[in-house]
DNA sequence: AATTTATTTGCGTATTTATGCAGTATTAAA
DNA sequence: TTTAATACTGCATAAATACGCAAATAAATT
């Protein structure tokens, strides 16, 4: 077998489980560990791919990790102040969880007078630190990870409303595959969300674009507004403005 | 598991409680509680988690430990290890708001299996902490001083719910006035609370005992318990005991 | 085709890294 | 204060890696 072929076999294993072992791969190639291990550098020196002792990952997957783990990251701060301009007063306005829409809410000036509907807690609570907000939650069974309510229960009463404005924390989104989540009671709740909002705005920072989850919140027809801390023109973007998205 | 894999997983874990214990991660991931600590240490230098004794906490929700630790005042700490006991695997809890409240959360054993119920924000968001329990929100309008859901809706769907245990943080107390509190709206809901539980138990540090407020929650003979920091046969008691409320 | 040249691979060995364990010290809770 | 949980230290072990070198293979040249 070709080092060429190896590679690209590889590089398969990396797309499928995120990860490789050297001595699995040395195993399934039968060559000996060290050309794995000269494999494994020679694609990490060109980037598409992140060697590891013991093996690689991915480079999405080491995404995963830095992203998240930031400390109050300034593209947070730039969406939110792009976001909020979309708010006005009087409207009804849906927030989901995460530490995007936290943001929003924090930077959302003190005299504003609108009314927000949340199913998140640490949103509800940040939100109730602003004098001039009224706050409904929606509550139902919390759910621990997302610290947000969940079931069925939500969904309905999500079905019996009607906001001018839904803001969503994107984990994932890509042109081909949309938004995109991992847990399917999440899911369920934001595309209730989705339905009862006559305006989608999704709040992406650059690194989740063009990332796909396991499962599919909604296409992104379904989305009217898309934010991120980038310049609507940038390179990155240029595919999403062709779904007649708005990017701001 | 590749030790990247693990940190990613102990980041994860962070952004989504804010905290990791080692004990449990060494659980979760197989590994001894030294690699775990040698894990949190690596990610400490590199200054994306905050290590602590017993495990780590995130930077971005530092100040959340903060608001934690400061308010837990010791007279709380006693009556929350009183009420603890008093919940048992199981039970269906209604819990109310307030920092005794919380404090009880705080003090609840990781393996106990209940269902808690609140209309407060800040009490679900601590019960969220707790991995064994499930946490149901009860939401509507929330109210910005009380953080709390109240209204209608709410006392509708408490009365739809009939429960083991119910635990009141009390503002006052008193023989004649029984339990009385500031806010119409919270009343409505506390009323709500008592009536939906087989037990009432209401927590009150000493300061609050003999002080009354406008308006009436419910007279002393709805309580079942009442739990203060003080030694039951305390002087400032007795005349409670001949209303035939259990003092603990 | 034969030979040279360059590249790739495997192996032995020394080194580094990762992990767990035991004993002791420290810290936080009861 | 006492007790239990957690942290630290040093050490042992196993796995992974780096390195040099020689054999094997592929590519290029004559």
């Amino acid at each position: 077998m070709l080092k060429k072929e190896r590679h690209a076999y590889i590089m398969h294993e990396i797309d499928i489980h995120n990860k490789v072992l050297s001595s699995d791969l040395s195993l399934q190639l039968t060559v000996s560990e060290d050309t794995i291990r000269r494999d494994l550098q020679e694609l990490d020196e060109k980037g598409i791919l992140t060697k590891v002792h013991g093996g690689a990952l991915s480079k999405s997957f080491h995404f995963t990790l830095q992203n998240k783990t930031v400390f109050s990251q300034p593209e947070k701060k730039i969406i939110a102040h792009k976001a909020r301009n979309l708010i006005k007063d009087g409207m009804l306005v849906l927030l989901s969880g995460g530490t995007t829409i936290i943001e929003l809410v924090k930077s959302l000036p003190p005299e504003l007078n609108a009314t927000f509907i949340t199913v998140s807690v640490p949103t509800a609570l940040e939100l109730l630190d602003h004098p001039n907000v009224e706050v409904i939650f929606i509550g139902n069974k919390l759910l621990k990870n997302a610290q947000m309510s969940v079931g069925a229960e939500v969904v309905q009463r999500l079905s019996e409303i009607k906001c001018d404005l839904c803001f969503l924390g994107t984990n994932s989104i890509d042109v081909e595959n949309g938004i995109t989540d991992l847990e399917l009671e999440v899911i369920e709740v934001k595309r209730a969300m989705i339905r009862s909002a006559k305006k989608v705005v999704s709040l992406a920072i650059s690194k989740k674009i063009n990332t796909t989850q396991r499962m599919l919140v909604c296409r992104l027809e379904e989305v009217d507004i898309l934010i991120t801390e980038l310049d609507p023109a940038h390179e990155i973007l240029k595919p999403y403005h062709s779904t007649g998205i708005t990017i701001i």
